[in-house]
DNA sequence: CATCTGAGTAAATCGTGATTAACTGAAACA
DNA sequence: TGTTTCAGTTAATCACGATTTACTCAGATG
């Protein structure tokens, strides 16, 4: 009942799937106000206003897409975070779980640090709410590796790391055996950004 | 003659420049597709078309900014690693060079991170070209201090690094007396992650 | 002073692309 | 099986915004 109540429900959830997967690549590629509602709909096998039968609009498909990945990272962060015990543990869980997801959703990553000038105002009110949570987990295990700093310094510093790490995408294509190399000294390179300045470890 | 050729050039010569400025923040703001021609125009005072007695269309702005920016960056680069002596100095001065970059110029560094697309072919060969000088001339430096890697590696250091520097101008403003704090946080983190897992130093 | 030049302007063009309307056919349902 | 429902389709709408066109007029130029 869960598993196939109705092929046709099933067919639909699928081509949603869709929809939001090629989204992200074309989104990610041309960039949104250049993709046009057809080639996302001839990314699906279908043509054009066949998408208005699964959102309301251009700007809706954007928006899913946005709110998933920015929930997707924070439920990410709370569970990774909270599986790890000291914050230099913890800093180093969060930093490989930014990383892998950078590598591995290279476009979704570059939409959101595009696009989101794009959303409805309350849906970007939310992702803007998501993310500020998101590094909110950050900063909080970078105060207790800098108790002379600030919050607001914790949080600079994690937007940095941030940045650090997702400026991936923009990088070109290598092989999965140097991916391997570049996801390690990425790790690096941001937790040393991190720690810069202090003098833990 | 130079100074005064007509008053006429002169004016003109001014307002290329406010449409320059004026773009620089639209774009950054709104994004390239979403600033109108008209938009521009208003920004400086004049409407609409009186654009085209300057450029030779919106994107022409866009590649002139952008260029612009790119040579700068380049010929700074040059300037700042040449005067100094040892590989640490010079990224050192590197780093300093583009986190100043950064911070005042918030805008165009926005627009180059996210409009590089909407750029005609050729002038975005251009821009891509000056960029990857500008990333060489890090990467020279970086090779110089970690011997064991190689170019490529020294390569993605420096996008990782300059993707730090350059999240900034995501974050919030500041007063002039933070920004000087942040501006010496960013610059320690940033080559902090230059010589991740190297021992020099 | 008589022209000429070129920045500006307002009033058309012209294309493009997001929505919407009117239908069609197969799947779900009673 | 007769009726709904709804993903899709194609053919209109409809706005909007980049260029163009046709004129102005003040500042060079001779």
């Amino acid at each position: 009942m869960t598993s196939e109540q109705t092929a046709r429900a099933a067919a639909k959830a699928d081509r949603r799937q869709s929809l939001l997967a090629a989204a992200a690549r074309l989104f990610a590629d041309r960039g949104f106000t250049s993709v046009r509602l057809e080639d996302l709909g001839a990314a699906c096998g279908v043509s054009g206003p066949a998408v208005y039968r699964h959102f309301p609009g251009k700007t809706a498909v954007l928006g899913e897409l946005l709110l998933q990945v920015s929930q997707d990272l924070l439920d990410g962060a709370h569970r990774v975070a909270g599986s790890e015990d000291g914050a230099q543990a913890a800093l180093t869980a969060l930093v490989r779980f930014q990383t892998d997801f950078a590598l591995s959703h290279r476009d979704v990553i570059a939409v959101q640090g595009r696009e989101m000038r794009h959303l409805e105002p309350d849906v970007r009110a939310e992702v803007v709410r998501l993310q500020r949570d998101y590094i909110e987990v950050w900063a909080g295990q970078l105060e207790l590796l800098h108790p002379d700093e600030d919050h607001g310094t914790a949080v600079f510093r994690t937007q940095a790391a941030l940045g650090l790490v997702n400026s991936t995408p923009h990088s070109v294509r290598r092989s999965p055996s140097e991916q391997r190399g570049r996801r390690t000294l990425l790790e690096g390179m941001a937790l040393s950004a991190l720690l810069a300045g202090s003098e833990a470890r």
